[in-house]
DNA sequence: GTGAATATGTGTGTATACATCTAAATTATC
DNA sequence: GATAATTTAGATGTATACACACATATTCAC
């Protein structure tokens, strides 16, 4: 009656896979992740704790451990009368959040360079190279997972695993907008070549042009979505 | 019999305070939290859900609460075999989270620099003054507390709530060892200089300089640390 | 005595019952 | 009919009971 928003985008999928030995809180947790930030649930959308016990034929229990985690993570955001509602990003946000992840994302790279081996960027190089088929083949749908992929290997090898979880759970917070990234041609191609030319200041170990460039690299990809979104 | 450390160092204060009206788990997770960064509970040193519900003459829900928080905070690790310990910190992890907090306080040392009102540094400069009055008085003890508030209020100009919450999570992971900067005379003279240096950069508004002054005046505060840091 | 099988104790995971708070719905009062 | 008081429903907060896993201790067989 009062929280309405009946969770209709949200499949908890088979719950079957609980053989995989983990707690259920952290299964609740993953399928609740996921479908916040693919868009399933909706920005302001409540999360009811019996609804989604009873949804998931599960207790009240592991869920409530699961949502406390989600706010944690900055997914869903506490009401001041209780309860919680999925955080919607305003244009406000997701600037900041851009901005965040280019220094973060930047010192990352720096770290690499200073700290990868030689034979190191070569998984790399094999994205740089995938993408360029893909883009070839005008098989634009598979270039954000690409895209998304090369960094991943980038950041790895800064070798500084809290930096890398902080890169990812702002990179989650902002997933819902990847598709406008990278969706057209034009951009699609810079972003490529910034790739290439990371690789070469890297090889060079000038940690100071590739930090710049990355940050650059993220803020260009701020823009690119700040120009799809709307308010 | 398994999992010895009784917590001796753990006071849960008052648990009258509960007058505030906020949940108990809140209260829980904000006095493990202090106690864990002060230092009261050792590293390695397992939280028993049930003995610190007992001590707090609570039941273990709001307590399970709390100690999921903290996993999150990563002010605590999950052990293989289930429960959890307070992380404990090696050389190697101030290093990562001081170069992780210099770009972040750098960048938000920019925003302030891009987006403040002159007159909003008023309180800045006093800080450095106050900073100055206790260095002729040889009150060390006092500067620590003034550091933080100077940085603290730097970083409120940023207007960049994420970053805030970033800055201050950091920060509270090697509170631990903030006695250690700050100790001796030379490095506090050297400290506050950077502080009246920044607020110079600030009113010019150079962006660039601003964040590379703050950059280096973190890495001191870690070579500070390090320095004394055994391992 | 040594090793395998079994028991025991201690801890977390989960379900459930109850308390409490809040907002909407209903009734009462004017 | 409008507004205040009361009731009711739904949601979160908390306590408790039980299930299960694991490490250690114990017992039994040989």
């Amino acid at each position: 009656m009062r929280k309405k928003a009946e969770l209709k985008g949200f499949d908890p999928g088979p719950l079957q896979v609980l053989q995989e030995r983990k707690p259920l809180g952290q299964h609740v947790f993953d399928s609740l992740k996921q479908a916040i930030i693919r868009g399933n649930i909706a920005p302001g959308e409540w999360l009811v704790e019996s609804h989604i016990a009873e949804m998931l034929g599960i207790s009240r229990t592991p869920v409530r451990e699961a949502i406390h985690k989600l706010e944690r993570e900055r997914l869903i955001v506490r009401q001041p009368r209780g309860g919680f509602t999925v955080l919607g990003l305003k244009r406000g946000d997701i600037e900041e959040t851009f901005g965040i992840r280019s220094v973060l994302e930047g010192y990352a790279a720096r770290l690499a360079t200073l700290y990868h081996q030689p034979k190191e960027l070569k998984a790399l190089e094999k994205k740089v190279e995938e993408y360029k088929q893909c883009l070839a083949k005008k098989q634009l749908e598979a270039l954000p997972e690409i895209n998304t992929e090369f960094h991943e290997l980038l950041y790895d090898l800064s070798k500084s695993p809290r930096l890398i979880h902080m890169i990812n759970g702002l990179r989650d917070q902002i997933f819902r907008f990847r598709q406008m990234i990278l969706k057209n041609d034009e951009f699609a191609i810079i972003s490529n070549e910034d790739h290439i030319q990371m690789l070469r200041f890297m090889r060079q170990r000038d940690v100071e042009k590739v930090e710049n460039l990355v940050r650059e690299h993220i803020l260009r990809g701020r823009d690119a979505v700040l120009k799809e979104f709307g308010n």
